[in-house]
RNA sequence: GCCGCCGUAGCUCAGCGUGGUAGAGCAGCUGGCUGUUAACCAGUUGGUCGUCGGUUCAAGUCCGACCGGCGGCGCCA
């Protein structure tokens, strides 16, 4: 009798016997035969008790369990077409662990989103909230692969900060012995001090934003992938991007197969290169399509929705105008108003998924441009000296993970992607 | 910050127009059934109708304010 786990009583021979951990997942009584689905964090699997089988104290216990009790037992696996995956554990014995109370999370409580958000500690239990973060998981797993292939350094930067990477007004102020002091938005700065040390560098860490942005792509708290890499210009960028993004899409149609099974989400990794289309063809579709805006300002959702709609992988949104863009951007040689910088717009209404571009490398066009915004010039003055200290041409980008995860795995909602999510309306659980 | 929708049993909802003291399905519980897969059959428990105030003999229902959630916009990964 060997302790196994679920996924490994699959591999076993007929008759083997076995001794499983778990949770019950559903139960169903028919007369003298009792089914249980045990869950075990590995895979489920039917177990089936039959009276005069067992024992009458067994089968009594059996009786008493609970929806989500924690059990273990006793059975040898047999081969039955009737049972799911035909293949079920014969009961021997059982044992009750700890016993669960009445399950608050039934068939009718799944039409309801904000019941689900308010017991999500009990209903990531399901099915398809444990294969999304079996899908997260898979994405950064293959990000770190991909970054360590490449001999990329992984930092981890303060999310304590002074000063704003992007606008000022979607920080969360918090109170650091007296200073006021903040969540930050992004690793960014402090890569950028980091690959004077070591070339080239990611990150994978949490990023805060104080939005109100009520959509099904906001989270107030998120994690990023962030790379930068000195010596690297905008075209390199783009190209880093592309191969990550292709790398990770592939290693999780490999690992994750079950879990997008689950899902129910037909995905196929995309073919490197992605299309790129500038900011100004973008304007040309949307005044086209009825939906123009004016130049220098950001790209309204519903055109970004329909273009994102209009392929069938990520592509690149190029050459944004300085106005839509945060003051670390570097503008193209021949046009100041015209920034080295991409967004990477998934595919299918998904939308952005990535940010990148070329920062500002030389001291007196940063300092410049800091004066012009009328930043508050104390804030950047450890960012800004970086530029008198041999600060090469260098580019990097953000990715969000639960958005990268939200199209991988075909959610309608970024909140899905996220274990506890946080929004504006959401802090608990 | 703005626009729209919704708060009635553990869950999903009906009842509100025409005010008279709360109802269904599911879940739970009890019993039956030796192959369930969203089991089935019979019985049954369960509610200060989001909160506060107002009108009224009487408010789940009418009026007002507030709170909470959901959907969308703007902004962004």
């Amino acid at each position: 009798m060997s302790q196994v786990e679920i996924s490994e009583a699959f591999q076993l021979p007929e008759g083997s016997a076995v001794k499983l951990r778990g949770w019950v997942a559903s139960k169903s009584e028919v007369g003298g035969i009792i089914f249980i689905t045990l869950r075990d964090g590995t895979g489920y699997i039917q177990a089936a008790g039959k009276k005069g089988v067992i024992g009458e104290e067994d089968f009594q216990r059996l009786k008493r369990v609970t929806k989500e009790t924690a059990v273990e037992l006793e059975g040898s696996i047999r081969v039955d077409k009737r049972a799911p995956k035909g293949r079920e554990v014969a009961i021997k014995s059982l044992s009750i662990i700890a016993l669960a109370d009445k399950w608050p999370i039934t068939k009718s409580a799944v039409k309801s989103t904000s019941f689900l958000y308010d017991y999500r500690h009990l209903s990531i239990r399901g099915r398809k909230a444990s294969a999304v973060i079996k899908i997260r998981w898979g994405i950064m797993k293959a990000a770190i692969e991909f970054f360590s292939q490449r001999g990329y350094c992984l930092i981890s930067s303060p999310t304590i900060v002074q000063s704003a990477c992007e606008g000022g007004a979607t920080l969360f102020e918090l109170d650091y012995f007296g200073q006021k002091a903040y969540l930050s938005q992004s690793a960014q700065f402090y890569e950028e001090a980091a690959i004077c040390a070591l070339g080239k560098v990611f990150i994978l860490q949490p990023a805060f934003r104080a939005e109100k942005s009520k959509t099904p792509k906001h989270l107030t708290e998120f994690w990023m992938i962030e790379a930068e890499k000195a010596f690297m210009d905008q075209e390199e960028n783009m190209k880093l991007q592309e191969d990550l993004i292709t790398y990770i899409c592939n290693r999780v149609v490999e690992d994750c197969k079950e879990e997008l099974e689950v899902l129910g989400r037909r995905f196929k990794p995309p073919e490197p290169p992605f299309p790129r289309i500038t900011y100004d063809e973008v304007l040309k579709f949307a005044s086209e399509q009825n939906l123009g805006f004016k130049w220098g300002e950001d790209i309204p959702t519903v055109v970004e929705t329909l273009l994102s709609k209009s392929q069938t992988k990520p592509f690149f949104i190029t050459d944004y105008p300085l106005s839509a863009r945060s003051f670390y951007h570097m503008t193209k040689p021949d046009n100041e108003n015209i920034t080295l910088s991409a967004d990477l717009i998934a595919p299918e209404g998904h939308g952005e998924i990535a940010t990148g571009g070329q920062r500002i490398h030389d001291y007196q066009t940063l300092l410049k441009r800091i004066e012009s915004q009328e930043l508050p010039m104390e804030n950047f003055r450890w960012y800004l000296e970086l530029r008198r200290y041999g600060m090469p041409p260098h580019s990097g980008f953000g990715v969000g993970v639960e958005r990268l995860t939200k199209w991988v795995a075909g959610l309608k909602h970024i909140r899905a992607a996220s274990l506890f999510p946080r929004t504006p309306t959401r802090v608990n659980p």
